[in-house]
DNA sequence: GTGAAAGCGCTAACAT
DNA sequence: ATGTTAGCGCTTTCAC
């Protein structure tokens, strides 16, 4: 209680060297002797000395520079979300030199992410942040980025296989069984559930087959072959065709809900819906889009499951500055809760979208 | 960019006065004359001055010491996560020489809590996180820390007349409310739903009733009659005595569900039910308790409401601690989310039970 | 290889 | 009332 911090000072006069030699050692740069740095590592072994991380950066004078990666926010309130997210953590960091540049992508076409990533590394950024939406090019340009020696965290969609820094997300497959349950619950035998990827570009759907596996795995186990799903890829823009698409699913009376895989598409089928006056579908889909939370409210969307882009990439920037600037190792996977909005409770989750720190 | 952060050291050669006089009127502290006043303001106004927190806080070597009170974590699993969530927030601290003493009182003795307080009180301690069980007791308590100018922050319960340096807790009402709809979703009418104060000291349940208000308030708006509700005060501890009472309830053959109102009630009434062998009526309860959520997974508990109690009392010391050593006013209120936990996604909540700071 | 010393932005004690 | 200065614990530079 009394006992004051161990100072790098105290490890230098109990090894008999000085504070010199102590940081070369704890850093391991610079020549240092043998005998030197036996002495500093059996004092360090003797006692706990754990490093004043606010000290530390006051004597660097090194900036950081933190390149994000993610799709272009105006194409899409997901993104623009993860952009605030962004803005937030920027905030934060910038007035200890820790600058973040954000890059932007068009979500429709993989060359523009391709061109985007060969720029952004051109940059030399001291750790990026992304999203990586195209698989090819983004395992591609990760593994440049490997070379060069930049630590990256990847956040929305994982590449387990590079070995991110850290991955920050959610597990997908639950997230589908997590609609599934909420689908179910106090429905009348038989019937059929919708699985809907809305989605201009089928590029992205590869993840959302991981939702739909979660939502069909939650009825197999549950052995409820009476519960039938059916999935469906839905990429048509056009409004008139999409209703049409709409009402062709509808004219299956067994249908008793239907589950959007992506935050975009569940607003646009609950404007059909609402529009095509049907209200006692069971409606779950993602996210707190604004559009999304009217719906909500308006009692067409039944549940949203939060996905939090904000909260991801906040925390992406957050764990890669703490690692640059603080040497903080962040876990290496980061799955953030499969948080359940309801008109009830969305409230609740509108006020506090951030963490305080 | 390039430009660096502006320091204390610019404001003072830009207003033409020492760094001293900078430092003094930032902090209105020591004596300035009315012209070097208005110099150093003037030129504040003209420039955004942020300080460096991390350099402010090594240059000063005070210590604070910040007092915890809450009940017992021995008496209850709930007040035991409270006790993990300060261990936690007191780890993260206590390197900087912010020290957190906790003090235990007897959930279920309010004499305890007034000694309790009052020792506290004499260690003088630099600042306070309570859970301010006792309504009447905490109330003198705190206006005793006013008067001796030591800031506290409540959680759990609010006394907002009191006005605390922070409130962090949940909307028990809206809670309420929430447990209703997920009462309700896809049941058939008529039906009647209990609501269940299971509580050894009915002292506490003053603020049980905001949660029961809100449970009530959700079928009046909603304007359906045929769903009934009742509230039960259930202050018994023998086990059969209690199976009794329970019993008694299930003859109402209309009830469909029951909303238990405290976390440790929950698993209580759930290990009944369990024994009866009522897997159908919905059961509703609060926290992700060890045993809450094999119940839960068990499928006798259907949703849990956690209040995560180890999230606000990390939360509490977090803002105290920020406010003391880094001056970070803290907000008014801190509403944490309301979260529901099924059977689907509780797992994702055990994981990350913390946030990454 | 090693130690000594300057300095990061701020606070606090000391002169004036 | 105001300016100057010595640290805080660490990094970094510069002599030896």
């Amino acid at each position: 209680m009394e006992k004051k911090n161990i100072r790098i000072k105290d490890i230098a006069q109990l090894a008999g060297v000085s504070i010199g030699t102590v940081d070369r050692v704890l850093h391991n740069r610079g020549k240092v002797s043998e005998e030197a740095l036996q002495k500093v590592l059996s004092t360090l072994r003797e006692i706990d000395y754990k490093p004043n991380l606010i000290a530390r950066t006051l004597g660097t004078k090194k900036v950081f520079r933190i390149a994000v990666i993610i799709p272009d926010p105006a194409q899409d309130e997901y993104w623009a979300q993860a952009h605030i997210g962004i803005r937030h953590a920027a905030a934060e960091w910038d007035q200890y030199d820790v600058y973040v540049e954000t890059h932007f992508f068009d979500l429709y076409h993989k060359e523009s992410f391709l061109q985007l990533t060969q720029s952004a590394h051109l940059t030399k950024p001291d750790g990026i942040v992304i999203a990586p939406i195209f698989y090819h090019e983004a395992l591609h340009f990760l593994h440049q980025c490997q070379a060069s020696k930049i630590p990256f965290v990847i956040f929305n969609t994982n590449i387990p296989e590079i070995h991110p820094l850290s991955f920050i997300g959610q597990n997908l497959f639950d997230s589908g069984r997590v609609a599934a349950e909420l689908m179910s619950l106090g429905q009348d035998l038989p019937g059929t559930f919708a699985v809907l990827h809305v989605n201009e570009a089928s590029e992205n759907s590869i993840h959302l087959l991981d939702k739909q596996r979660g939502f069909e795995h939650f009825f197999k186990v549950k052995n409820q072959p009476e519960f039938k799903t059916m999935a469906l890829d839905i990429t048509e823009t056009e409004e008139a065709k999409l209703l049409k698409q709409v009402q062709g699913l509808l004219k299956d009376n067994q249908l008793k809900g239907i589950f959007v895989t992506t935050s975009k598409g569940t607003s646009t089928i609950a404007g059909i819906l609402e529009k095509l006056g049907n209200k006692d579908l069971r409606l779950i889909g993602y996210d707190l889009l604004p559009e999304n939370v009217e719906h909500l409210q308006a009692g067409t969307i039944d549940f949203l499951i939060n996905q939090n882009s904000k909260h991801q990439t906040f925390l992406g920037i957050q764990h890669l500055a703490n690692f640059l600037f603080l040497k903080k190792e962040p876990p290496a996977r980061n799955l953030l809760p499969l948080e359940i909005i309801t008109r009830e409770n969305v409230n609740s989750y509108l006020g506090s979208a951030l963490p305080q720190t």
